[in-house]
DNA sequence: AGTTATAAGTTAAACGATTAACCAATAGGA
DNA sequence: TCCTATTGGTTAATCGTTTAACTTATAACT
């Protein structure tokens, strides 16, 4: 059986009142009560009921991190921070992965909206997002990494996908390449969607013409990485520069170049995106696109926070993406 | 305002043990009266207060897991792993990071146990697990990837480290080397404990003797591993081969190993531990002991299951491990 | 017709805390 | 001495559900 809070008064021969003052020092309590119930609560290892604390309180100080995609390093850093700050501030942090299922985001949110968790962070899966408004009001949500216009009432915080599709394209072209192929792991959302933007802007900038049919997916995946490249490849000979969008899709492209007997960089040039730390020692070393994950992950919690304890100026964060070179570009 | 089962109860013109029943399909009610009440629901949008259900039912279909270290693949994945079943059970997951910080772990657990879960899936910081046995009567615990003997009435799903210990060694040795270095993340945890334990019985077979100052530890990151890789050579030349247990020291010790000019496999041999898709794309590719992190995870949920749902058979689980042969060893 | 079973609802007591409102006893001030 | 504050503590309502026990009304059987 468990002990409750009317056991520890019982035996401690007071009321249930008081040994709720003293857990919660709410009421001056003379020491030798307060001794009594302390040691009372010490020999049963008592804690309070959080469940019933909540319904009373109405507040659980947890809050729901909802991640669209799964084991790629980005999201699982990002996961990190947030999880790193919730911890901090005294929080505790339910993980749900909807596996890009947008139908399964919207039962998980509707669900969550009464799990009385104080609040979520959503790294949404599709870009029609309109489902949400019916959220919003009644529960503090922030939108991280992915977003959408469309979404009222709730702050985000992402990275600076534009510039990371312009600097990309730019390096590439700099180096010559005026065929530049882009694969991305999924449509429809504002990540993907800035960072072709950004794709699209540089080659104006330099008169190259857009061309949809440059652009494969590649699901985020070793092996679809590898698919898309070759695809992509056997489409448009003319390529000779792939900006590949995620981590995993980067080993597959390259193991899939090898296979192909062709060099990194000199017949294709490539550039990738997330620091993973075996970038560095790859062969060739890969150049990458970064955004600061973890950092992103606290941010959105701080944001949060702020949220549910009502300080209500919705802000936006977008944080600053920035290049690190190595020879897969076509650089040194 | 949030609106209440009595909100619903009342426009429905029923009362709301009617309307609890006609959620929970518990009680014959009259399609006519269902259709109203569901009718109001939809309206409403309601979903009912978890934390109250939760109260009165006690249970809260939420299980917590805890892990001491964060950011490395293979946690990573295993941790993916129990969400994903979890998530199949219709369970929530509470995701909580020790850093491997032993007394947090305790005071963590200690919370949990407040019944705001139905189980705890935890892999321990520590070897000294004596606390557990306070809490592991009154709620279901298993243990995962780490474990100690000590801890009683909690089942366990680990990997097969011994083996991963004396395949690697003997598979170095095979090759020649008699001086083999060891970098670990942690001291005094199982996994550890047990590839040493693999090592040395490996070393015995070949009657090489088992030198204390051969292991070396790298925090499971990128520096440390290359600092302990630099540490190791320093002390002792004669050393030919590395065994290195986690995926991101690896990634430090081939980039120290570069920096100093020594060739892998020709100067120093090296087999990793878990397999990061970018392990064969690196110069050289790395031969990798490996263990199944994502079915681990699974399994342990499945475990805990049990245990919430009192069979009351303890069972153990060790999964087998293998090693994915590639060049950094020698092979080839 | 009389008895019993069943079906469809309702009432009210939990679940285990928090906390406003109340009360008695002591202290302080004039 | 009388009045008012303050201190230390208790009582009881409340949070929003679930569910056992109860109540009718209707159906079924002899």
């Amino acid at each position: 059986m468990k002990v409750t809070m009317k056991d520890i008064a019982r035996e401690a021969g007071v009321s249930v009142a008081t040994v709720s003052h003293v857990i919660n020092d709410t009421k001056n309590i003379t020491e030798v009560k307060k001794k009594k119930v302390l040691e009372i609560i010490d020999k049963y290892n008592y804690v309070p009921n959080s469940t019933a604390k909540n319904l009373r309180r109405k507040s659980t100080k947890t809050a729901a991190l909802v991640v669209s995609s799964s084991t790629d390093s980005f999201v699982n850093e990002m996961i990190f921070g947030v999880e790193k700050k919730a911890r901090e501030m005294g929080y505790s942090l339910l993980l749900v992965n909807t596996n890009e299922d947008a139908v399964y985001e919207e039962k998980t949110i509707k669900i969550l909206h009464s799990k009385m968790v104080d609040g979520i962070i959503l790294s949404p899966t599709s870009n029609d997002l309109d489902y949400l408004n019916k959220f919003t009001k009644s529960m503090p949500i922030v939108l991280v990494n992915r977003y959408n216009e469309v979404v009222k009432n709730a702050p985000r915080v992402t990275g600076d996908n534009y510039t990371i599709g312009f600097d990309a394209t730019e390096h590439l072209i700099e180096h010559g390449h005026n065929n530049i192929g882009l694969i991305y792991s999924v449509p429809n959302v504002s990540t993907t969607e800035e960072r072709i933007r950004g794709y699209k802007e540089a080659l104006e900038k330099y008169n190259l013409t857009y061309k949809n049919n440059y652009l494969e997916i590649g699901y985020g995946t070793v092996d679809g990485g590898g698919k898309a490249a070759e695809e992509l490849l056997k489409r448009h000979k003319e390529i000779t520069a792939l900006f590949i969008l995620n981590d995993f899709m980067t080993v597959g492209v390259i193991s899939k170049l090898r296979e192909l007997s062709i060099t990194i960089p000199d017949d294709i040039a490539l550039i990738g995106f997330g620091d993973s730390p075996a970038s560095a020692i790859i062969d060739p070393p890969v150049t990458n696109m970064i955004l600061p994950p973890q950092e992103i992950g606290e941010k959105a919690f701080k944001l949060l926070l702020k949220k549910i304890n009502k300080e209500n100026d919705i802000e936006n964060f977008e944080l600053p993406a920035s290049m690190v070179v190595r020879k897969s570009c076509g650089c040194q």
